[in-house]
DNA sequence: TATCTGGTCAACAAATTTGTTTACTTTATT
DNA sequence: AATAAAGTAAACAAATTTGTTGACCAGATA
């Protein structure tokens, strides 16, 4: 696996992460907004995603910022 | 096999043709501009697609648009 | 004609994501 | 302390994407 693909995946993670505690909602309730069980926003937070464009779009949505927002990782520490 | 999927996908595809043909770029080229093989594109394109959020991303800087505009479909007729 | 470029198509294995279940730990609240 | 809510974790099949190969077709051109 590509080194850049698993920091791209880890950045993804903790941006879904950071910006669902933005908004105060649990995982479960950004889980619900995408037709997901919890499992999978946890899984995605804590061991990085690479999810299609498709789910990318639904988390967008649900996190209330628009795909590049959601991409970029310019301000994650 | 869900409807709003299959619609996703053949747009994109049609949104990643529409691009490329604007950048006035061969699916060759744009093919190597992400380091994939031409079948690859044109797969996008004909088939529609539903790629990773890494290609994703390396397809927008490809293209030179930003994620949120190649994701944008309201132009495509 | 022969060749090159650009585009299309099919098949296939390999890798990855997705979806689901079960269960455990931690944190907050009463 | 007890309960509920939130978060974490592992395992697994199923579905999908990815990567690759080989081939074919149409149009332009030398």
């Amino acid at each position: 696996m590509d080194a850049k693909l698993i920091e791209f995946r880890k950045n993804l993670g903790r941006r879904i992460k950071q910006l669902r505690e933005q908004l105060n909602i649990t995982q479960l309730e950004l889980a619900a907004r995408i037709n997901k069980d919890k499992q999978v926003i946890n899984r995605y937070e804590i061991e990085g995603a690479n999810p299609t464009a498709y789910i990318l779009m639904a988390l967008s949505r649900a996190l209330n910022v628009d795909p590049t927002t959601l991409l970029d990782f310019s301000d994650l520490k």
